[in-house]
DNA sequence: AAGCCTTTGAAGAGG
DNA sequence: CCTCTTCAAAGGCTT
């Protein structure tokens, strides 16, 4: 079953996510930016005057209320629309383009990124996002010597590109493109960049990247002796100015993917010589983050209700559960985008909630050029190759429930007409309303909105 | 403390 | 084949 070889049909999960932007992705190579914001608010304002209409058509349609911005809709469903309807759009006035069109396929991370390189926002997302966020809004003024910092810091043209310079600062000081890399750079010191940075540099961008990575994790935990010898991914883009572009820590990595687990020969799903390599070590002596050990709290919750128990069998059973690794799914290309910008959304925002976060997220991942999230496809696809190359017995339904000794409650279900709780405040996404100061609305709603710089929330709750 | 929330995508399960 | 469900990450919130 598994495709070990990516070849030529290979699986690009979501190739029909990719087909859906076929006809709006090489319309304009260049495009002004004024043009470009131009067309963010005209997209903005598209998307108020379906969002109020939705309101005042079904306020209870949970479901219209989860579908995307309309432009959304348009990249996406193509199964409605056919490509030369697509392209009838692009011609006629209706057709929305995307927000930060007209990028070379070069497969630029975070080429969109409405970021300046001093973490503010560029004035194309701004729009974008004064609009969906009108509490983060910044004065022109200090958006023009913003910008004009930028440009001092960036002499050459590059900077346009050098947007992807991180300078949003990571809630835990991590560079923000190290989500993607799953390590520590606790431990990592800068003074010996890897060795591969400055070998190649990008004619058109003019900054130095090292040439495509290999099937390589960006997941692993890179051993002291690996580091630099790996590239990341997305390594090549990050700057170098004297930043560790590979902040690694020698030993284990953080968080979600502690240290790799001594895998048993015995595993029932894996017979020997589909073992992992000892230690769960790739070829390249890369433990893989995805195997995680299983916690022992979750086993002694599960195990409280009979105390009678002896502690013999309890140890027993945790032993075997400790020999039972936890292979985690590898990541999807919208996991991989939102581990990316999460910390940029979340410093640019007062928003702490992950589920608030996650439709910010959604939103932008819509938002994105097809070219862009080719990007992250094209990682997801590396990862699950990878993943499938080093377990290759494994199965995504042994993490289900009940696999894995996890205990998850089935979600609620909904009724037909029902919507989350506070989901029509929650989701009308202080595009047409002005901010409030009402803080007597629910707290859980205050919080998925946050707070402004004035402490002001915004959000229609009717509550 | 465990689970929920929220997003998209991949994959399994079941009809 | 289609639909539904679960799980990946994340972290504040709820129970």
């Amino acid at each position: 079953m598994p495709q070990l070889n990516g070849g030529g049909g290979d699986d690009l999960g979501a190739n029909d996510e990719l087909i859906s932007f076929k006809d709006e992705g090489e319309q304009e190579e260049k495009i002004s930016e004024n043009s470009s914001a131009e067309r963010d608010l005209a997209d903005v304002k598209s998307s108020l005057v379906n969002e109020s209409e939705t309101n005042q058509n079904s306020s209870s349609d949970s479901e219209a209320e989860r579908r995307p911005p309309p432009r959304s809709e348009t990249f996406r469903d193509k199964s409605r629309e056919s490509l030369e309807e697509a392209a009838k759009r692009q011609d006629g006035g209706l057709f929305k383009g995307p927000p930060y069109p007209g990028y070379p396929f070069i497969m630029i991370p975070d080429l969109s990124s409405p970021y300046l390189p001093n973490g503010s926002l560029s004035p194309t997302a701004r729009t974008y996002l004064q609009m969906k966020w009108p509490l983060l809004d910044v004065q022109a003024g200090s958006l023009q010597s913003r910008q004009a910092l930028k440009d001092a810091r960036s002499p050459s043209p590059a900077h346009i590109v050098s947007n992807k310079v991180p300078v949003v600062q990571h809630p835990h000081h991590v560079h923000p493109l190290t989500p993607l890399i799953t390590y520590s750079n606790e431990h990592f010191t800068p003074g010996n960049p890897p060795p591969h940075l400055p070998a190649d540099v990008d004619p058109k961008t003019g900054i130095p990247r090292p040439p495509h990575p290999p099937d390589i994790s960006p997941y692993y935990p890179l051993s002291p002796g690996t580091v630099g010898q790996i590239p990341h991914p997305l390594g090549w883009l990050v700057p170098q100015q004297g930043q560790p572009v590979y902040p690694i820590t020698t030993g284990g990595f953080r968080h979600p993917y502690p240290t790799a687990l001594t895998v048993n020969a015995s595993m029932s799903r894996f017979p020997p010589h589909m073992v992992p390599p000892h230690h769960s070590l790739h070829t390249t002596g890369i433990p893989h983050p995805a195997i995680v050990t299983p916690t022992v709290k979750q086993e002694s919750s599960q195990s409280d209700v009979g105390s009678l128990h002896s502690s013999k069998h309890q140890d027993s059973k945790k032993e075997e559960e400790k020999k039972k690794p936890h292979i985690k799914k590898p990541l999807n290309a919208f996991m991989l985008y939102m581990k990316e910008m999460r910390a940029k959304v979340v410093a640019e925002c007062t928003l702490k909630e992950s589920a608030a976060i996650n439709q910010i997220l959604g939103r932008r991942w819509h938002a994105l050029s097809r070219e862009e999230q080719a990007k992250y496809y094209e990682l997801a696809r590396k990862e699950r190759q990878l993943h499938m190359q080093l377990y290759p017995g494994w199965s995504a339904r042994d993490n289900y429930v009940g696999s894995y000794g996890k205990k998850k409650k089935r979600k609620r279900d909904k009724q037909p007409g029902e919507t989350n709780e506070h989901s029509e405040c929650f989701l009308n996404p202080c595009l047409s309303l002005p901010p409030i100061t009402d803080l007597s609305a629910p707290k859980k709603c205050r919080a998925r909105f946050g707070l402004d710089q004035q402490n002001n929330w915004c959000g229609p709750c009717s509550l």
